[in-house]
DNA sequence: CGGCCCCTGTCATGAATCTGTCATCTTGGG
DNA sequence: CCCAAGATGACAGATTCATGACAGGGGCCG
């Protein structure tokens, strides 16, 4: 490959986390072959430690796992504000499984059952990439007299740091992301809590206000706009 | 009152175009006992048909089908402005990923392969629709001083945003969407109410008229005209 | 291991806004 | 001047949203 340095720019990260070093081995092939790179683990502990030296774009995560299952361990992912964000994909053996993973309420963003073809893990792939919120990269967003630090997790005001619990840090990066655009509940719910999670639409309300609550004492409360009938919206233009 | 009942006074409209009986009276059947409107089309003229009388939220597309295939389907329809918006699951027989893979270029949302479980149906469906934006592509319309948002879900005279309520905001943009024409009540009825749904035709006046004053102010109140006899027109030439 | 604290999801309730319909007034045309 | 059609203002009922409270779960620390 002569344009390494090309293709790494552009490559998303991905981590493999699956035990069967063979299976292991044919992702990396097929994935690099589409310029991802790729970090591989083979449990839970190793994919942390992998995490924690660099953050993946995406996790590729096997169901059948010694020690810690995948399932548990998605759990444990979406349980940390830091590592929320980044999209799952769930690897079963058995289409039977897939029940199981919606009826556990893991916020998985697709699954693919084995055997699957590495085109259709890459359509897969590209398709949940696309709609993934571009906040996980530490950056830094600026809006309506916030600053929100990405790598930090956390929001400022001025020289003031706001308060805010990991569901209304992913909220309010959420909507800062997209400003001036209406998202319904349902939207919210799916791009806030992740996919194949079910909670209540209302849900969404009171994290808003939960939100609004933390933001009022810097007047920034009224940059999150409620369009009645539809849902919220984000807009440093008053309402 | 749970979740169930929440998406039920939706009732989403779900297009089944499948050539064999026998599938599309299973769809219908896995369909209407999760409260979606179910319209059935044999082949792509069917469904054309069936798509002029009653424009559904989701199309769900057999891939297989004689005469026009279900891709090329797929393809005319994203070439139709007016279309391109409706959301497509594809179903296909083989799980030949060459496939699956010209299926997601050519725009439809998602795809199954078949034989798939109704939980994993209704799964999908509900993914897809969620993901939906509820007003269709992003636009900007400009007409006669005014701008109207889609994305932002809201309309602008020069810098000031003017305030309307759900129904007004609707009304404008469908009259907005259609200037120079004059409908009737009914018609107006139709397209911003939705069809199915008992008002007083008179009811159509107060919105006119609430809209109007919601425009007064920038003066652009004179843009909805009144056609004695007939109902109501948008346009930018005055009366 | 137990206690404590924070975070979450869900509800009940009250407030705010929207909606459809009437009754009444105005306007336009013949 | 008369009549029909449309414009207005007022309202009560419905929706939708905001708010405060609360119990369960999990993690942290003593």
């Amino acid at each position: 490959m002569n344009r390494t340095t090309l293709e790494t720019m552009h490559g998303k990260k991905i981590l493999v986390v699956e035990d069967e070093q063979p299976i292991r081995e044919m992702l990396r092939f097929a994935l690099e072959r589409e310029d991802y790179q790729v970090n591989e683990a083979a449990d839970a502990q190793a994919a942390r430690l992998s995490m924690a030296q660099q953050r993946p774009n995406l996790i590729l995560l096997d169901w059948m796992m010694p020690k810690l299952s995948g399932i548990e361990f998605a759990r444990e992912l979406n349980a940390s504000a830091t590592l929320k964000d980044i999209p799952i994909i769930m690897l079963t053996a058995r289409a039977d499984e897939e029940d199981k993973i919606r009826g556990l309420n893991v916020g998985c963003d697709d699954y693919l059952t084995k055997p699957f073809s590495t085109a259709e893990l890459i359509a897969r792939i590209r398709a949940v990439l696309r709609r993934t919120v571009p906040g996980g990269e530490d950056e830094r967003l600026l809006a309506g007299g916030l600053e929100i630090n990405t790598a930090a997790q956390r929001v400022a005001a001025g020289e003031q740091w706001i308060p805010l619990g990991p569901t209304e840090y992913r909220l309010l990066l959420f909507l800062v992301s997209h400003p001036d655009r209406v998202y319904t509940r349902a939207q919210v719910l799916d791009r806030v809590w992740g996919q194949n999670v079910y909670v209540e639409e209302r849900t969404v309300d009171v994290h808003v206000r939960r939100l609004r609550k933390a933001l009022a004492p810097f007047g920034a409360d009224s940059l999150i706009q409620t369009v009645r009938g539809s849902g919220y919206r984000f807009s440093t233009s008053p309402a």
